[in-house]
RNA sequence: GGAGAAUUAGCUCAGCUGGUUCAGAGCAUCUGCCUUACAAGCAGAGGGUCACUGGUUCGAAUCCAGUAUUCUCCACCA
């Protein structure tokens, strides 16, 4: 037999990912079969996959191909994300690197570069996906900024902007200093740093007085409008109505009160500088204080500093301090840390900056996606996220929807020379705009805006079938809604409610049906996976050691949905070892000779067994997956093949060495031997499609294959079946136990004889036992002297055993200990049956099983306590 | 500061509405085996006061309260 001992995975993998492809497996059309729709999270063009996306994939490959083979038509679309913020900055790096600066080049050349890096990095991920196996419709792949996407993202900003949704106007926004772009609040990743609070003293006009201010933002204290104290601090009751000087640029500004000061921090005074932090903003309206923004846009200082202009933000802080300090008027210098917020994408601290930017009305909008979750109309796996789902969606601000940036969509805004503007999505409509309104325009033009990531991916699930521009087409009316989402927690409120509130705008309707969230995937020490910590495995290497199947698996076994995945590679080796546990059970039965007889009792019995234990597990899976367990799922098809598909079935119907087996035998199990490969198939794609091709299963037409061919249904089982055969795995475990225990060999044939009083297990399964290498097998009427004895159920067994192979005391001690355990067992029972509160209050069937138990328990005993007697005979 | 979750064997986790699936699984460990599909394997074995303290109950890993530890999300205190 030339087959190979171990499973080598490439040589499938390359070979029947193309064949799929080749016979358009992947592919879906809309017919008169039921829908089973995912749309995949579009990965960033950013870079390359990592071990969280190949879980996420793997994950929805699992769902797709199990509901294809259900017979429904499954369509999975892929694509990739444009990622405005993030991938400009990539970019903006590369070019940086090649000693191009972003300023030299206009918007067109830097928008060439963009588009190198998509076409170069997309590529990279979709063949990483392809490798992976996932099983997507590769003619329906689409990327964010196709012109057909980006058609449907200006349709929605104008449809938005005409309901009254969205609005420009000047906020205090997130400003990133080296995106050089405003964020939203869910780009700003608040981390705490070790900073200083300066002390620092404000001379009072007319007095030779100082008031201390505690800040950590020296450099702003140019921009400062006032000072404020609490109008109950009775510290500062003399201060009221006098005015102070701000140190350095001797400007003289109010001491204003408001009850917003907290009394209890710092010096219960302080600065206020409304053009550079959010609160002292709102302080700023309500007292109508004058705003002074002193910084650039790239975080430096600009001319309303007066001192230090062009001075980095961080240069400038040290500095002012230092001033300061030279003319005395710092009290005093502490460590503090404080939490700041950074841009998740440039990882620049982010400045408070009032600035005209495009915003997003929430409130209206997020009331009718809250209430899909609420009423389970979308189901969220697992639930546990939907309270801080809740949370963020009733309190939800404003999003700030637009960037300055040159990769995105750019805002359908249009303006003439004297910045009036319109909102039109072509430069001609914007003119007839103008026009209606009466207005003047020579020149018009758009500014250097583009539309927030999110807002484009937030169409995702409708604009991939085109529903947004032509919700009538057909693929949109199949398809959508899709079913399920497979996702990451962390993007609950990024995308998945932005999908949810825009995809119920369009269609009064739900995008999905069951967002999965997958958990964040770690090392073993519990840290999150990232390039910066080095501590990922190459996915792609992973698979090239241990096999896409057995990577597949390795992800799967230990990611139950929500929790996050403790990864180590431990675990893909034992994937491999599962795939190559099944290629030599493949190989056991290839091997077979084959005679033409019908199977024998055993044979006959052990396929009866397998198969109704097959239907259980079939139905146990399917319970798995309406659960999203898809870890218990894997886990049960696993323990089926490895225990009772190769452990119990195959070796009972293996014939002796070199010996043929039964035809009949031989059909039966290759035909539950392909069951078995159907049910693994949406786990292990690759293994399963290559032994499916064998010719030992006969001739295959070119469109047979596993991955279509139909998932094992959930049909009745009987529980009987697999009680009775639990008691002959107990015989023939014993007796392997006796064997072990004595140091003899497997191959020593031992006598064995069954007290059949009390037989619980049918007759037909004397062959099943025997084949434990049984010599003889006997079934009595009573008790055997001078054996080892067992129980197996009710039924005592012995095994007789030459008299110098039996430790008489031993037997005693192992005997007399299980009688100790049952006596402590029974009086247990007894305290509870004997508790008259028990037996009034616990239900009738509860109270009938620890009767039971009494008696089983009693039978037991004596059944061992004649054991005892008959040992010292 | 607020909210949520978790804590069960060395590790990763199951244990639904309290009572034989109640103390489980996989991996790891240990002991025998290179037995003729597979040592990436086979046959066995050991291993847990269910974080702690109370409460409810006839009965608690399971329900309640508190404590401790850990994690996640949210939040503008200078």
């Amino acid at each position: 037999m030339s087959i190979a001992k171990t499973y080598n995975p490439k040589e499938a993998e390359d070979k029947w990912y193309s064949y799929w492809m080749e016979n358009g497996f992947f592919r879906s059309t809309p017919d008169e079969r039921e829908p089973y729709t995912i749309v995949m999270p579009p990965p960033n063009v950013t870079g390359v996959l990592h071990m969280g996306h190949m879980l996420n994939n793997t994950i929805q490959d699992v769902l797709i191909r199990r509901a294809r083979m259900q017979g429904k038509n499954a369509c999975w679309v892929p694509g990739t994300d444009h990622a405005s913020i993030a991938t400009e900055a990539k970019v903006v790096n590369m070019l940086k690197e090649q000693g191009i600066d972003k300023k030299s080049l206009t918007r067109e050349d830097f928008l060439k570069y963009a588009w190198e890096w998509k076409e170069k990095y997309g590529g990279i991920i979709l063949k990483q996906l392809e490798k992976l196996g996932a099983s997507c419709d590769w003619e329906r792949t689409k990327f964010t900024m196709d012109p057909d996407l980006s058609e449907a993202v200006i349709d929605t900003f104008i449809r938005f902007y005409k309901e009254g949704y969205i609005y420009r106007g000047v906020r205090m926004v997130n400003w990133d200093p080296l995106g050089k772009t405003a964020l939203s609040d869910e780009e700003v990743i608040r981390k705490e740093v070790n900073q200083k609070l300066y002390y620092i003293r404000y001379k009072i006009k007319d007095s030779d007085e100082y008031i201390i201010i505690a800040t950590t933002r020296p450099e702003t204290i140019m921009a400062d409008a006032a000072v404020c104290i609490n109008p109950n601090d009775e510290r500062f009751t003399h201060l009221k109505g006098k005015t102070v000087i701000v140190p350095l640029v001797n400007r003289e500004i109010p001491i204003i009160q408001d009850e917003y000061v907290d009394m209890e921090f710092g010096t219960g005074c302080l600065k206020v500088t409304p053009a550079h932090d959010l609160n002292d903003y709102e302080l700023g309206q309500k007292h109508n204080l004058e705003i002074i923004d002193l910084l650039n846009d790239d975080g430096t200082l600009n001319e309303n500093a007066q001192i230090l202009v062009g001075e980095d933000r961080f240069i400038a802080r040290k500095k002012i301090a230092k001033l300061l300090e030279e003319v005395d008027q710092i009290e005093k210098i502490e460590d503090y840390k404080s939490q700041v917020g950074f841009s998740e994408r440039t990882d620049a601290a982010i400045e408070p900056k009032l600035s005209m930017q495009w915003w997003c009305k929430m409130e209206e909008l997020s009331k009718p996606a809250l209430q899909y979750v609420e009423d389970g109309t979308i189901k969220l796996i697992p639930e546990k996220f939907f309270a801080s789902y809740k949370h963020w969606m009733e309190n939800v601000k404003d999003w700030c929807i637009s960037r300055q940036l040159w990769w995105g969509q750019r805002i359908p805004a249009w303006y003439n020379e004297k910045n009036e503007w319109v909102v039109a999505k072509t430069e001609e409509d914007a003119r007839k705009e103008f026009e209606a309104l009466g207005k003047t325009v020579s020149t018009i033009r758009q500014e250097d805006d583009v539309l927030d990531t999110w807002f484009s991916s937030g169409l995702w699930p409708m604009s991939v079938f085109d529903g947004v521009r032509n919700p009538e087409n057909e693929d949109f009316k199949y398809y959508y809604p899709t079913n399920d989402l497979v996702t990451a927690p962390e993007i609950l409120f990024f995308w998945i409610a932005r999908m949810i509130i825009m995809g119920h705008d369009y269609t009064q309707l739900p995008p999905f049906k069951n967002v999965y969230l997958t958990g964040i995937v770690r090392d073993k020490l519990g840290r999150k996976m990232s390039k910066s910590l080095g501590n990922s495995p190459d996915p792609i290497e992973l698979m090239e050691q241990y096999g896409t199947d057995g990577v597949r698996v390795g992800m799967l076994l230990s990611s139950p949905a929500g929790n996050d995945l403790m990864f180590d590679v431990s675990y893909c080796e034992q994937g491999r070892n599962f795939a190559n546990k099944i290629w030599n059970a493949f190989r056991l039965v290839k091997g077979w000779e084959t005679t033409d007889a019908p199977a024998t009792e055993a044979q006959k019995t052990a396929a009866v067994w397998f198969e109704n234990r097959f239907n259980q597990a079939v139905a146990e899976i399917d319970e798995h997956f309406a659960n999203y367990r898809l870890s218990d799922a894997l886990m049960a098809t696993y323990k089926l093949i490895w225990d009772d598909f190769c452990a119990w079935y195959l070796e009972l119907i293996k014939p002796a060495y070199q010996m043929p087996i039964e035809a009949e035998a031989l059909e039966t199990v290759k035909a539950l031997f392909q069951k078995v490969l159907a049910l693994a198939h949406p786990f292990m794609p690759f293994l399963t499609e290559e032994l499916y091709h064998d010719e030992i299963f006969g001739e295959r037409t070119a469109k047979d294959c596993i991955i279509v061919t139909e998932y094992p249904k959930v049909i009745p089982f009987d529980e009987q079946i697999t009680k009775e055969f639990a008691t002959v795995q107990q015989i023939i475990s014993e007796v392997r136990n006796v064997r072990n225990s004595k140091g003899m060999s497997p191959k020593t044939a031992l006598p064995l004889a069954i007290n059949a009083s009390d037989i619980d297990f049918k007759k037909h399964q004397e062959s099943i036992i025997k084949l434990a290498n049984i010599s003889e097998l006997t079934f009595v009427q009573e008790k055997v002297t001078g054996a080892l004895s067992f129980l197996a159920g009710k039924s005592e067994c012995y095994v007789q055993l030459a008299a110098e192979n039996i430790d008489v005391e031993a037997e005693k001690e192992r005997i007399t200990k299980e009688i100790e355990y049952l006596k402590g067992f029974l009086i247990s029972v007894d305290k509870k049956l004997s508790n008259e509160r028990f037996v009034q209050n616990a239900k009738p069937e509860i109270i009938d099983n620890e009767r039971n138990k009494k008696a089983d328990a009693e039978t037991k005993i004596t059944i061992l306590q004649e054991s005892l007697s008959n040992l010292g005979l």
